[in-house]
DNA sequence: TTGGAATCTGGCCGCATGACCAGAATATGG
DNA sequence: CCATATTCTGGTCATGCGGCCAGATTCCAA
């Protein structure tokens, strides 16, 4: 039998819980991107991970709540990875292009990541309108984005774009080269694509007045 | 029984094989787009259609070949609609807005098509390295466009950038917003988004010596 | 050391699915 | 109108899944 941890949430969960729920969680990751979502069953997981398939059911509620942690993984560590990145700049420019290169760089680290999310973006809520993936991963991004086009632009660092939907625009580009490099990565050049839409950006923001817009250095 | 009208492809499709092949892969998009793949079973699509399960099975070989069917559909028609638009225009700039309007048009009358292929995502063969996305959507559509790209540059009408990764990044930046807005059409101002994308790549891609990068109008 | 709590094992169960089939219904050509 | 090929029905069946549990094992505080 299991302790009732979770509804109360008194004490910290246990040692033994808290790695074996990092392990599940990691395991099911690495087997989602390998097999596909479709493959992959609690049996399986627990089959890669060297487990009883019971370790899981007594770990977390049900698939359900596995997925949600694996979700919960998957758009929150390259979130806060990326945060601190454009945090250590200050120029919006700077911030910009730190934006595009902090995501290029944790994608190169965790193509697992971006495999698994894309299999379960198929796992979508149908009833409810807004779902994870936008509550979570879109609508804070362009927030982000938004608000640094928009504060750039008060200082009078860059010109005065429609910042939301440019924030979406330079989201999409960088989420759209992801996609196609995790589907075949010899098929894409990551470090030129990164270099491309950082150029871009910076052009099509920069400051009408300012030549460095037309004339390159 | 079911005559063996597959293996030679002798005799064309009768009338009622085309037709209901035809309404059963309609439904099953419909279906997937609205309650999600995984909620999308035979006896599901078979209820939506209002014909019997066994239908399905009398018309397609089986489950995997009526998927083949829907991502065929989901791959070509937007490609072929595309194209169409490219190819009345003419001069390298035209072409590439036209490319860009093209993909959100299609998509505008056709968001079952955009949620039925992102749940298709999570259906890739993880056995073959290439799988159907890669050779059949973002491959050719990099292809096509590295071509215009390269073509208008000989012809002196855009400046020289790097036409693979150049092609890769406006593929990325139409899909990553298609992709948002599909997810939640109310949070990405479509138009907004489009007229941003095709400015920008025209600033991107202006020979370096026209004023008309810098300067709008 | 010892007893109870926490953790793990391996198997069982009900359920939903895709495949399949025998026979009914319908279309088609002579 | 008839005979045959085609198409459809509704059900059965085997499979694989997630959830669950009884008992074995390990951990840890007293």
């Amino acid at each position: 039998m299991r302790p009732d941890s979770k509804p109360g949430g008194k004490g910290r969960p246990s040692f033994i819980e808290e790695a074996r729920r990092r392990q599940i969680v990691d395991t099911a990751i690495k087997t989602i991107a390998a097999l596909g979502y479709s493959a992959t069953s609690l049996a399986e997981i627990a089959r890669e991970a060297g487990i009883s398939k019971g370790v899981i059911s007594y770990h977390f509620e049900g698939k359900d709540e596995l997925i949600e942690e694996i979700l919960s993984r998957l758009l929150r560590e390259p979130a806060a990875f990326i945060k601190k990145r454009v945090e250590a700049k200050t120029s919006t420019q700077d911030k910009l292009a730190a934006y595009v290169d902090a995501n290029f760089e944790f994608a190169k680290g965790h193509r697992d990541y971006l495999l698994a999310l894309v299999d379960l973006w198929g796992r979508r809520n149908p009833t409810q309108a807004h779902n994870r993936f936008e509550s979570e991963a879109y609508e804070p991004s362009r927030r982000y984005l938004s608000r640094i086009l928009e504060n750039g632009c008060r200082a009078g660092e860059v010109a005065a774009v429609p910042a939301k939907a440019m924030a979406s625009v330079i989201q999409a580009s960088i989420d759209g080269v992801l996609l196609q490099w995790a589907f075949d990565p010899n098929a894409v050049d990551l470090d030129a694509c990164c270099s491309e839409i950082r150029q871009m950006i910076a052009g099509h923001v920069a400051p009408k007045n300012d030549s460095r817009a037309a004339f390159g250095t």
